[in-house]
Order: structure tokens, then C-alpha cells, then sequence
DNA sequence: TTATGGATTAGCT
DNA sequence: GCTAATCCATAAA
């Protein structure tokens, strides 16, 4: 076997608890360029490209913003932790928990970089890969990157995602971040205004453009 | 008990 | 660019 030909795994150490227990615009910008891993049934890994920054109950957009709930408990708990939502009656969606245990705010993952484990994730999806160029579908959406991480709010709501005994984890892979693009929010009818998206410039695997409100 | 609308996507024009 | 698909949590009653 000639083994200069496997690819280099490096190593992903878990993001500890502090890291998300700040204010969720700096968790946003700080996660661009961390790893989002799936252990099973075989290990997925996907670099963050683009997110966006949900506050506390003082943000009309967020879900947190008529307080808490059955549905949101989560954004109030302890830090680290994934808000997983159902939407639109075909979609989950992916945040992880941010603020100190008893405040609200979360980061919601927009797209992704596929790094390894591509062919699963597009059986994942029913894509079938003819050129680089399809690779954007597998993960490029919110909707897009929890189905082909098979997250649902069954399995991984509440999941602490500091953990790699998790199924769902996320860590740091030693990759810089470089150009980091503020915009406003994608997809909501309120507080469009605010710049609390971050992607990474001229990355092909970022979502849409503009809020097209 | 019922009505409403949403942090989306895919497919068609 | 436009819209159907699809369903749960919430609010109103």
C-alpha cells in the first residue's frame, strides 16, 4: 500500500465549554474555521464557512425572544450545546448553545466545507458527484448540512457538543480563519438589519448572497 | 380546539 | 425569480 497517498488526519481537539460561554457574536466569528464531527456510522468532517449570531431575548429574531420554552430550553442552558429546530415542515436546523448557563444566545450553522466522509454525506442526500462543482449541495444550507450529518431534533437536541463522546462534536483542527465577511442575517422576516452573519470571503461553499427581504 | 407562520429547499419559469 | 411542500410550537379562544 503506498501510503503517501492517504490523507493527512490531523488532529481535532474538542472546543472546551468557556469558548461558548461568551457572547454569541464572538462565538460566530471564533467558529469559522472549526470542524463540525459526526462519529457514526463512519466519522464525518466539515469545516465552518459561514454562520450566523442569534442573541437573548432582545432579539426579535431569535427563538429565544418570547423567553423560554419546551422548544428553546436549551439556548438557556449551559453553553456548548445544540438547539436543534425543525422548520418550513421539511428542515431541521443546527445552533449551538452560547452565554453563561441562564442567558440566551446561540450560533446558527449555515454552511459547511466537506473535509471527509464526502461519500457518505452525499448518499446522505441522494447527490450523486460528477465534479467538484457538486459539492456545494452536500453542504451549503442549513437544511443541506443537517441532513447529510443526519441531525434531528430526536437525536441531537440537548447533545453537548463539547464532547467527543457525543456523536455530534465540534473541535479545532489548528486551521486559521481568513477573511471574515460580516452581512446581515439570511431568511427572517425581523431585525434584518444587524450584521451578525459571518462567512468567509469568496469561499464557494457559503449559502446565498442577500437576504432577498 | 383551531389557526398561523416560519433562522428552507427544490423545481420550474 | 416564484412557489409548493410540509408540520410543529405557539397563541388565541
Amino acid at each position: 500500500m503506498n501510503l503517501s497517498q492517504l490523507p493527512i488526519l490531523a488532529d481535532i481537539r474538542p472546543l472546551n465549554r468557556e469558548f461558548f460561554a461568551r457572547d454569541s457574536r464572538r462565538v460566530a466569528r471564533a467558529l469559522l474555521g472549526k470542524v463540525l464531527v459526526r462519529e457514526e456510522p463512519v466519522r464525518l468532517t466539515a469545516r465552518i464557512v459561514e454562520v450566523e449570531a442569534y442573541l437573548g431575548e432582545e432579539d426579535p429574531a431569535a427563538h429565544a425572544a418570547s423567553g423560554r420554552t419546551a422548544r428553546n430550553a436549551v439556548l438557556f442552558g449551559p453553553p456548548g450545546h445544540a438547539y436543534v429546530y425543525f422548520i418550513y415542515g421539511n428542515h431541521y436546523c443546527l445552533n449551538v448553545s452560547c452565554q453563561p448557563e441562564g442567558k440566551a444566545g446561540s450560533v446558527l450553522f449555515r454552511a459547511l466545507e466537506p473535509l471527509s466522509g464526502i461519500e457518505q454525506m452525499a448518499r446522505a442526500r441522494g447527490v450523486v458527484l460528477r465534479s467538484p462543482k457538486d459539492l456545494p449541495q452536500l453542504t451549503s444550507g442549513p437544511g443541506r448540512l443537517s441532513e447529510v450529518f443526519g441531525i434531528t431534533r430526536a437525536r441531537d437536541n440537548g447533545c453537548d457538543l463539547t464532547s467527543p463522546a457525543s456523536s455530534l462534536w465540534l473541535g479545532d483542527d489548528g486551521y486559521r480563519a481568513r477573511g471574515i465577511i460580516v452581512t446581515p442575517r439570511i431568511g427572517i422576516t425581523k431585525a434584518t438589519n444587524h450584521p451578525l452573519r459571518y462567512l468567509l470571503e469568496r469561499n464557494p461553499f457559503v449559502s446565498r448572497k442577500v437576504n432577498p427581504k
